[in-house]
DNA sequence: ATTTGGTTTAACCATATGGTCAAAATTAGA
DNA sequence: TCTAATTTTGACCATATGGTTAAACCAAAT
């Protein structure tokens, strides 16, 4: 709580390189997989400290999956609210965004799945916590349709499938690594070019009058 | 070992009854998640038993995790192997396929990425185990690319798109359930009808000359 | 009925792990 | 420098958990 008045001339607060710690421990092995003494070691100090500045394993958790949750949701505001923005640059921020997003936390989708999936009830409360409102995105693309720039469908189901043609490759990254594309490094460099083509891929899939890929 | 000397009356053996359990808490739960304990309860025996026929969590887990991966894979052989079949009956095939899937078993494609993710280093070998050989469906695709039925593209990719495209929304329901169709009972009818739509959706980002809905 | 083999159980063990505490170390202020 | 407050640590505790074992149980064969 008080942690301003101490010792200033650290440049980063003893908070801080805990909560950098507990987040690369608990990401990687999630809440049950993670060890208090692991991520003591990760932060270099002593076990007892985590509990001095974070009272449980539990408390210390959750400020870690609050912070991650909140960056899961695309910030997309600034490419909505510009007038002349066409839905094909509403995706492109979506797909980049995420593509950006993953490329440093590529932990993060699976973490929040699972620890959702440890107790589902949680949800609407994070999701009003985060601030999250789909209703600006889904209404961007409700625009889109009566504009007839793309095909009509459930707006909501489009976002699912922006979003996990963004994750689930990234997620499945190990898996899907060896079993198409045998070397790691093949992978990789599909992932980067995939920012390219998943937006090709969807704008096929919903875009109406669109040419080829040289047209983006 | 030799189960099936023992008493033949009972309907299911006591391993099978001790593998189902185990798969269901596996599945929820992890690896790490699990315990012991809860997998006997749910086979409604003791603990000890859980030793006597498998020796260890460790060996437990790998029969279930075994197991499970062999089903992940689509077994649309039948469908590639119909002369006849365009490409459309392959992504349809796929995509039921999956959807079918994940309606007996959700929690499979959650389960396989997070022990994937616990040892990466072990997917060689369990592809090779499960005999998953994906070239079938790549060549149907290329194929498909030559014949101009659907458009040329990374044919890797576009099993990685369908698959994404099935399985995300799943392993994602409670949050997206939450987050975009607010009561579950909506997202629920949004899987199922989904199957339909997330072929539409795929064709139009592939096939050439893919007209509306109803040409489905 | 008795023996024999596999099966099942309760009790127990060793260890790992989250958490506590009192003392030591460090820092800040007088 | 001395004191008071804060921070850090090693040692320790209680409990949970995977695993073991010896005894009990039970079905089938003799």
């Amino acid at each position: 709580m008080d942690s301003l008045q101490k010792t200033e001339n650290q440049e980063v607060s003893q908070e801080q390189i805990i909560l950098d710690a507990a987040s690369k421990v608990f990401m990687r092995k999630g809440y049950e997989g993670a060890r208090m003494q692991e991520i003591a070691d990760e932060a270099g100090i002593n076990k007892a400290l985590l509990h001095y500045y974070f009272r449980s394993k539990e408390l210390l958790f959750h400020h870690i999956f609050r912070q991650s949750f909140r960056s899961f949701w695309p910030s997309i505001e600034p490419v909505l609210y510009k007038a002349d923005s066409d839905i094909r640059s509403v995706i492109k921020a979506m797909v980049y965004g995420y593509a950006n997003l993953l490329e440093k936390m590529p932990y993060l989708p699976n973490f929040i799945i699972n620890e959702i999936n440890r107790d589902p009830a949680k949800v609407a409360g994070l999701i009003q916590d985060a601030g999250i409102k789909p209703e600006m995105v889904v209404s961007a693309f409700e625009r889109a349709m009566n504009k007839g720039e793309i095909v009509r469908m459930d707006p909501r189901e489009l976002i699912v499938n922006i979003i996990g043609l963004c994750v689930f490759p990234v997620i499945t990254r190990p898996l899907l690594g060896t079993l198409l594309y045998h070397e790691k490094h093949a992978y990789e460099q599909f992932l980067q070019s995939r920012k390219e083509t998943a937006c090709e891929f969807i704008c096929r899939a919903v875009c109406l009058n669109f040419a080829a890929k040289s047209d983006f």
